[in-house]
DNA sequence: ACCGACTTGTGAACGATCTCACAAGCACGA
DNA sequence: TCGTGCTTGTGAGATCGTTCACAAGTCGGT
């Protein structure tokens, strides 16, 4: 396509936001929209746009805008959301099971390939049409299920040791949901969810 | 304590971060700690440790660096932690839900106070102790309650109609987790959390 | 074929953020 | 009391990210 040069996560963020806010107007039956168009409607800025696009290529007409159809199909192939991605989940407490759900009704590129927690009550059932494993068989099972991506949702006392397998058996990229700072892998690609660290953020707005 | 200037998110995101360090510090009844300790043990900067806390105060002593008790009493009174805050979760979806089980085994500073939802086989119903009132509610009963943070969990087709209510009765900050682009509010400091976003942009790494 | 209205793509200015490197300061031992 | 060794706090510089402003390009009407 273009120039697969270090892109920013920023704006590789605010490519899934622009695919957002198009299929948004697809639905509205909108068929081309400017930048400035988008960047009024959504609350983006209109030149982050352009230069947000311009690292991967052309995908605009000048005088008219962008065509909607085009530029969403673009960006799909841009993040590789045009091919499945199989994932892990490790941890299936309330917010793991949670995130299990809401992967599973999209038919997004994503597919939950591996489910794994260590409560034993849990362990043998099944979630969705998933057999649910103990968490130390993570290295054994992982390999033969072709996941590449981890969605790590355990306790904190358990993610680090989780990590460290999950990167031992070849995981390229862990999504981790629990609040702790992890000793990263070099060979994964690691990505924080933290909701307590944002919650505290707001606190502080609230009592300066 | 000291100078309350627009200090940047990553700099606030960090001191929770640093909050977190010590605490694990505390448990291993570790006393004192510099700030390139802090920064090899964690895989932080160092220098960065030291300009993030520079902008509250001087915690640190030169020469032995930072007692650990003294700098978490510090960071939790700078990040507004020492008091307690009350919140709405609007969405007991199995998302929403989640939140608020975390929320309430913590005792941390943060309570919730109100539950919102659609549902009406929830509507009536009690989470913990607290009665889940319908969604159309929410101006009505938010300003009773003093809940001043809302967590929103909510499908995003109902997102910012929601969102819109929370700003209406007085709430002043919003932690968004549905996957939308908010038209925000002035008065309401917002911060979404996305899972959507990261997972696609780690499949962009794994594409590339 | 040309003009005018519009939009993209982009260098250059600006601003925010991080790193470097060191003066200022503290603790401890001689 | 002084010197040595260590660490903080901080200006100055480097890097990264965003905004500005405009040349280059497209379209539709005349």
């Amino acid at each position: 396509m273009a120039e697969p040069a270090g892109i920013s996560s920023l704006t590789l963020n605010r490519l899934s936001v622009y695919l957002r806010c198009l299929r948004q107007l697809q639905d509205s039956d909108v068929t081309h929209v400017s930048s400035s168009q988008l960047a009024q409607q959504f609350e983006l800025s209109a030149a982050l746009i352009r230069k947000d696009l311009a690292q991967f290529g052309e995908f605009g007409i000048r005088g008219t805008g962008y065509r909607v159809d085009d530029l969403v199909e673009s960006l799909i192939k841009v993040l590789g959301l045009d091919r499945a991605h199989n994932l892990a989940v490790v941890g299936l407490g309330s917010l793991g099971s949670a995130l299990a759900r809401y992967l599973s009704i999209n038919d997004k590129p994503f597919r939950i390939v591996a489910a794994f927690d260590v409560d034993g009550r849990k362990v043998g059932h099944k979630i969705g049409h998933l057999t649910i494993h103990h968490s130390r068989e993570i290295r054994e099972i992982i390999p033969q299920t072709g996941a590449q991506i981890a969605v790590l949702s355990v306790p904190e006392s358990a993610a680090q040791r989780c990590y460290d397998d999950l990167a031992d058996c070849g995981i390229k990229a862990v999504l981790n949901f629990a609040p702790v700072q992890l000793k990263q892998a070099p060979s994964v690609r690691t990505k924080s969810v933290d909701f307590q660290i944002n919650l505290e953020e707001l606190a502080y707005f609230l009592s300066s």
